[in-house]
DNA sequence: CTGCCTCGTCTTTTT
DNA sequence: GACGAGGCAG
């Protein structure tokens, strides 16, 4: 980036870039396609807002969704500036949220050194409030009730709201989680605890109800900028409108065709919602691309067009023609890893002025990076795999995070609960059900409790005396942690239990987990309160290790992809949303991976998949690729899937090749599903059927029945296909029966008729 | 009573 | 391949 080097006034923009950076009061609409320099856009306007407009920094509020983003818009205004605004608020939403409530928590019910539950720990609290009202986990997966409340916090339902509006639904798991919900929240407030959804919500509550703080932020920020606006849910919504107020000095910028959380709540309609409330909003449309290739572009438009509802615009190319889009058919999932390591290589010593910081490998799930992995390993190719087991989520920091949640705070139960016993005391299920007896019959809490074990009839010796130094740890680094930073606290913790030698005896990964436990001592170390509180005022009376805990719930893997590392990037393609490489792999084109199976069911599901898809192929700046594997391992079985569809309008376009795939003739098992395999006694596992010349037969062999498909049977009359399962003999489908509801078959005693209207 | 083992289920994406 | 539940041995 030469931002630095300009002038601000002498940056290069088009027309339109400059109709937005240009726009000074009043609402706006920036429509910015992928490549379109909004981020540039963004950042200008901040700096002309400072120097050119005489705004004071600390007046201005720019949110994005991610850290990553809000890091980015901080170094290039500070880049631009030459350094970086005193008391600019540039953060994500949720960490935005979180700065507000540091200072207004109380009036909400919670300490202002509020604990911050990640996805996990709220999966706890929910599976416990869940078996108090006895809504058994088994029937209702805490996972789906957890989504449940989110979407409904997101949407600004509170938990009594919500009870009375589903108490009596038709819907079984609302009826239950009208019940959980409720207690949950309960739950989570009697902690002093607040879950991510709470950070947005609680702030819109807080200026809904209270018309000084409201007229106060409203005044504090003459400013407002919201990247990736398209990501945003209501309440976000809703707290956007709370700050601008009727002034709506409010530039948001974004792309329908870019959005890709509607799964996390995110409300496309939110930019209709703004162009209805904000009548008279300048609307900017930024349509010509600056990133990719001529080609790259024209695969990206042809796959988008495929979905109806969207904002009509079609991004214009910047630059010339550029390299075909490669396709490839891969045998399997190795193959594929194989052939992409390959590729990097030949296209190194083509293209020398390449590193491999310039190439990155997007997939869908997670997992798919597994495969990958283990190929770049074996070619010593330099690789960061971001996202993924996140860092903050090991079992071992999670652990040592435990103990400091509970010294900062004795009142968390979900850190008692992890802390207790590690290192083993002797403190298991039963010593717990007494403990939490005894705590409930005196009316203290489990931390008390256990600090008087002595009084605690019915325990163990060794589980008395393990509650009981359990307790004299807590207690006296909970005095230490008012005083001392958080990292001597961890480090001189860490040594007090033997936390490493414990680690490294665990054997071969103990190493690797003693490592990671050296790593969050280091982070604590390095942790600097003033980066999460800027003023002394907002950390009055909050420890340092409340913020460092604070700091760490908001923190990401995602955060920490290094753009300047020698090294390919494997991501997946939410992580990949606004960054852009010289050579992008889109990489796993099957039917039922990208898109998803599961997305099929969901209303817009199958658009929100093709954007996904337009996202990764707008990452690509010169050459792209796109991969799928014809058999591929899928959570310990074996799938078989066509081509993806999305590739379909591509047609023509693209260049093919393949690789350890066994020619076929055409027309047979061309069938768009997928099929999962039962990897046991299936031929897959017999040497014979390597990677290559692989599923012969196969295909043929199965027996051609389709999701979606409707079949008759002779007691449970007719239905619809919903799953597919099994290999040969074994297949078994999932029939959904007009009236008589889900039965699942094995399709060899089934005597399923087909063609049944 | 605790801790270890096996079994079965489910696994999309993220702040 | 991970996690929770449930069973069993020490």
């Amino acid at each position: 980036m030469t931002d630095s080097a300009e002038n601000l006034s002498s940056i290069l923009l088009n027309p339109e870039q400059r109709e937005a950076v240009d726009h000074f009061e009043g609402p706006c609409l920036v429509l910015a396609g992928a490549g379109s320099g909004k981020t540039r856009v963004l950042t200008t306007r901040v700096g002309r807002l400072i120097l050119e407009h005489g705004v004071p920094p600390d007046r201005i509020l720019a949110v994005t969704f991610t850290n990553k983003a809000a890091g980015e818009m901080r170094s290039r205004v500070a880049a631009m500036l030459g350094s970086e605004p005193r008391g600019i608020w540039i953060s994500t939403f949720h960490a935005f949220g979180a700065r507000l409530l540091r200072r207004h928590a109380p009036e909400r019910g919670w300490t202002r050194a509020f604990a911050i539950r990640d996805a996990e720990q709220s999966l706890r609290e929910i599976r416990k409030a869940q078996i108090s009202v006895d809504v058994d986990p088994q029937r209702y997966a805490p996972r789906a009730v957890r989504e449940a409340i989110s979407r409904a916090k997101n949407e600004l339902v509170a938990a009594e709201a919500f009870a009375k509006r589903h108490g009596e639904d038709r819907n079984p798991l609302l009826r239950r989680v009208a019940r959980v919900y409720p207690v949950y929240q309960r739950a989570l407030k009697g902690q002093d605890a607040m879950d991510f959804d709470d950070l947005l919500v609680e702030p819109v509550r807080l200026l809904e109800a209270d018309d000084h703080w409201r007229d106060h932020y409203r005044d504090a920020f003459a400013f407002i900028l919201v990247d990736e606006y398209q990501d945003t849910n209501r309440a976000q919504f809703r707290l956007l409108e709370l700050l601008a107020g009727e002034r709506g000095n409010l530039m948001v910028v974004g792309d329908d065709d870019q959005s890709i959380y509607g799964w996390r709540g995110a409300d496309v309609g939110n930019i209709l919602s703004f162009e209805r409330k904000y009548a008279g909003a300048r609307v900017v449309r930024l349509e010509r691309n600056y990133r990719s290739s001529g080609r790259i572009l024209d695969a990206a438009n042809r796959v988008i067009r495929q979905n109806l509802h969207r904002k009509e615009k079609t991004m214009r190319p910047h630059r010339g023609g550029g390299p075909p889009v490669t396709l490839l058919e891969a045998g399997s999932e190795r193959e594929e890893s194989r052939w992409i390591v390959a590729e990097i290589d030949r296209t190194m010593l083509d293209r020398p002025e390449l590193g491999h910081g310039d190439f990155a490998v997007l997939y869908r799930t997670n997992a798919q990076a597994r495969s990958l992995e283990d190929r770049f390993r074996q070619r010593a190719v330099p690789y960061q795999i971001v996202g993924g087991v996140r860092f903050y989520e090991r079992r071992e920091i999670q652990d040592l995070l435990a103990y400091l949640r509970l010294i900062a705070n004795p009142r968390d139960m979900d850190a008692f609960d992890r802390a207790v016993n590690y290192p083993r005391r002797g403190v298991g299920r039963k010593t717990l059900t007494t403990l939490g007896a005894y705590a409930r019959g005196e009316g203290v809490d489990l931390f008390e409790a256990a600090a008087g074990a002595d009084r605690v009839a019915g325990l163990p010796s060794r589980s008395r005396l393990g509650l009981l130094e359990f307790a004299e740890v807590v207690r006296r680094y909970g005095e230490r942690a008012r005083r001392d930073p958080p990292g001597e606290l961890l480090q001189d913790l860490v040594s007090e239990l033997g936390i490493l030698e414990l680690l490294r005896a665990e054997g071969i990964e103990g190493d690797d987990r003693a490592n990671n436990a050296l790593e969050l001592v280091a982070a604590a170390e390095e942790f600097e309160p003033e980066q999460v509180a800027t003023s002394a005022e907002d950390r009055q009376g909050l420890t340092d290790l409340d913020l460092f805990l604070q700091h760490v719930a908001l923190v990401t893997d995602l955060d920490q992809h290094e753009d300047g590392a020698d090294a390919v990037t494997l991501m997946t393609l939410h992580g990949a949303k606004g960054l852009e490489f010289p050579v992008v792999f889109v990489v796993g084109l099957e039917e039922g991976l990208l898109p998803l199976a599961r997305a099929r069911e969901q209303l817009g599901g199958l658009d929100e998949e093709r954007r996904l898809f337009y996202v990764g192929i707008t990452r690509a700046m010169d050459k792209l690729y796109l991969t799928h594997a014809r058999r591929r391992r899928r959570a310990g079985q074996i799938s078989f899937a066509p081509l993806s569809s999305f590739v379909d309008p591509l047609d023509g376009i693209v260049e093919r090749g393949s690789v350890g795939v066994a020619r076929r003739p055409r027309g047979l098992g061309g069938r768009r599903e997928w099929h999962r395999e039962g990897t046991r006694g299936s031929p897959a596992d017999s040497p014979a059927y390597g990677d290559q010349g692989d599923e012969w037969g196969f295909d043929q062999d199965l027996p051609g029945y389709v999701k979606g498909e409707r079949v008759a049977h002779s007691t449970f009359g007719s239905g619809t296909i919903v799953e597919l399962s099994g290999y040969g003999p074994d297949m078994k489908v999932t029939v959904d029966f007009d009236g008589v509801g889900r039965k699942k078959l094995i399709v060899r005693y089934a005597q399923l008729a087909r063609g049944f209207p």
